[in-house]
DNA sequence: TTCTTTTACGTTATAACATTACATATTGTG
DNA sequence: CACAATATGTAATGTTATAACGTAAAAGAA
């Protein structure tokens, strides 16, 4: 099965080049969009991106300040806010944490968030029906829907084949 | 039209009626499952049910300490989590806060939550059509679903049409 | 080029949200 | 009553997020 929304990435994936292709998606994307691509930016994004798991923005402060580059929080707030809305990092709601975007999508994507609870791993699956129930769902109520969160949390197929290994 | 998960309640409804009605379900609950219905419990449940607003906890706080009772942050946070384990009040993940739930369904209802941007109220919207499309793409990944968290925000219809009058 | 404007980032302080550890009080049951 | 279980109090602290204001660096115009 290949599409372009995978299931929870391999644990053994060739993460140095699933960062590459993210990286130059990220830069593209900003430069047309007009958005700057620093080098602060940049690093915060490779965190983000580097961890398949939410992060926090303190845990982000704290692997920068480890990588000697001390960064207040308000710095990075508006750098995630940035990334936010180029749509190459969402919030994690449910967790107050952040992760990188690894699919091409735009910000309306029909994706739903499937965050592990054992192993922290977050993707984004497509899920338009699902979506598109929510729309309708909001129209009946008469509501005019601006931003939708779907956020799932259980777990992965890694980890629920290890919670029940008698099976 | 009348269901069981209704529109923004009308801004003139008969909100003393309408509390009544959930401390009445509110108490039944708890005796249900076994949780004590104590004073402060009662306090907290109908200082958020008095709001059809999402409430932080320290608005809870504020509130009470103006009714004359001084609580705690961690007390707080104990009677909502009981409150929530009760199925009577939701968090508002995308917010932070905390809102009643309204309707009588189990914490398993096949609802999503509305929130309009501009006064704040909620509501829960029946959709099961969506929560079973989440379902399907969560399966569709190899994915073991325990907890659904589905915030939709926007304008109600009252907020709708003070936006664009002209219409 | 310099001047100007805009955008990014830094500094400091503080607000807002949430939990840990431990003590006391209240309630229900034998 | 004595006891156990549950509920609440107290104090401290941890975590997440923003406000207000200053400086620096980059982009565009004269």
């Amino acid at each position: 099965m290949s599409t372009s929304f995978p299931a929870f990435p391999p644990k053994d994936h060739d993460h140095c080049a699933c960062l590459n292709t993210a990286l130059g998606r990220a830069k593209a994307r900003c430069n047309e969009q007009g958005i700057k691509w620093t080098a602060l930016r940049e690093q915060v994004f490779l965190e983000v991106a580097t961890s398949h798991k939410p992060v926090s923005a303190y845990d982000l402060i704290d692997v920068l300040a480890k990588n000697g580059k001390r960064v207040a929080p308000v710095s990075i707030y508006r750098i995630l806010d940035v990334l936010q809305s180029a749509g190459l990092v969402h919030r994690l709601e449910s967790r107050n944490a952040f992760f990188a975007c690894m699919a091409d999508h735009g910000s309306a994507a029909h994706t739903i968030t499937l965050v592990c609870e054992d192993c922290d791993r977050v993707i984004e699956a497509a899920a338009p029906d699902a979506l598109h129930a929510i729309a309708a769902a909001a129209e009946a109520a008469n509501f005019l829907m601006r931003h939708t969160v779907v956020e799932v949390s259980g777990l992965c197929a890694d980890c629920a084949a290890r919670e029940a290994p008698s099976c």
